[in-house]
DNA sequence: TATGCGATTGCCT
DNA sequence: GGCAATCGCATAG
């Protein structure tokens, strides 16, 4: 359990308190090492809620402290915690983070992880290493299987552009990318790369 | 209804 | 370092 009222507020804010804080998902608990920060309706060019409440993103229009999922690339879900008041749809998504318990679950389903530290490195491969699947969207953070362990205050931290958001969303304009300073689960900063298909 | 591309990852060269 | 995999969602017609 933890506070909800800590959430209620924008994700620019929330995104530090993230960092350090528990995951715990069953066996497996994760420190949460990287996030980024998705505001709300017409506010931010790179968040799902930018152009309105659709069925995908309708769980970001709830109560902060609750799971937000979704499926991308065909492939791969991402998770992000959202936060701010009940309506206004911004959501932290979760890049990366420390597995200290469960290790061996954890690697068991990231086969292809070839060491610790990567198997929450990354957004799909965090949701992987914790069991994480779409069926957990809407999910209460502060009570059930999926629980949030917020810490007392924020994390010492560096903050930089969002990784992957291409558009207005991406660049200097939006430094809305959190992460622990040295901490070697980080995910290496990659520009958006624009798609080129035949 | 049709079409293009994404808050990515892992294998290939 | 480059690119394929793979499908739901948003946008255009």
């Amino acid at each position: 359990m933890f506070d909800r009222s800590l959430l209620a507020r924008s994700a620019v804010e929330v995104a530090p308190l993230l960092l350090g804080a528990h995951l715990v998902s069953g066996d497996v608990t994760l420190r949460i090492t990287e996030v980024e920060a998705y505001l709300g309706v017409g506010e931010d060019p790179g968040s799902h809620s930018f152009r309105g409440k659709t069925r995908r993103n309708e769980v970001m229009f709830g109560e902060p402290g609750h799971l937000y999922t979704y499926f991308t690339y065909g492939m791969h879900v991402c998770a992000n915690v959202v936060c701010s008041p009940a309506g206004s749809a911004s959501a932290v998504l979760l890049r990366a983070g420390e597995i200290i318990e469960g290790v061996d679950v954890a690697r068991a389903r990231r086969l292809t992880s070839k060491s610790d530290v990567d198997l929450a490195r990354g957004p799909a491969r965090l949701v992987v290493a914790l069991g994480i699947t779409l069926a957990d969207g809407g999910a209460d953070l502060a009570a059930g299987p999926l629980r949030l362990e917020l810490p007392a205050e924020a994390s010492a931290h560096s903050t930089s552009a969002r990784t992957g958001v291409s558009g207005g969303g991406g660049g200097e304009a939006y430094p809305w990318r959190f992460w622990i300073p040295g901490d070697p689960t980080v995910s290496p900063y990659k520009a958006h790369t624009p798609k080129k298909r035949s």
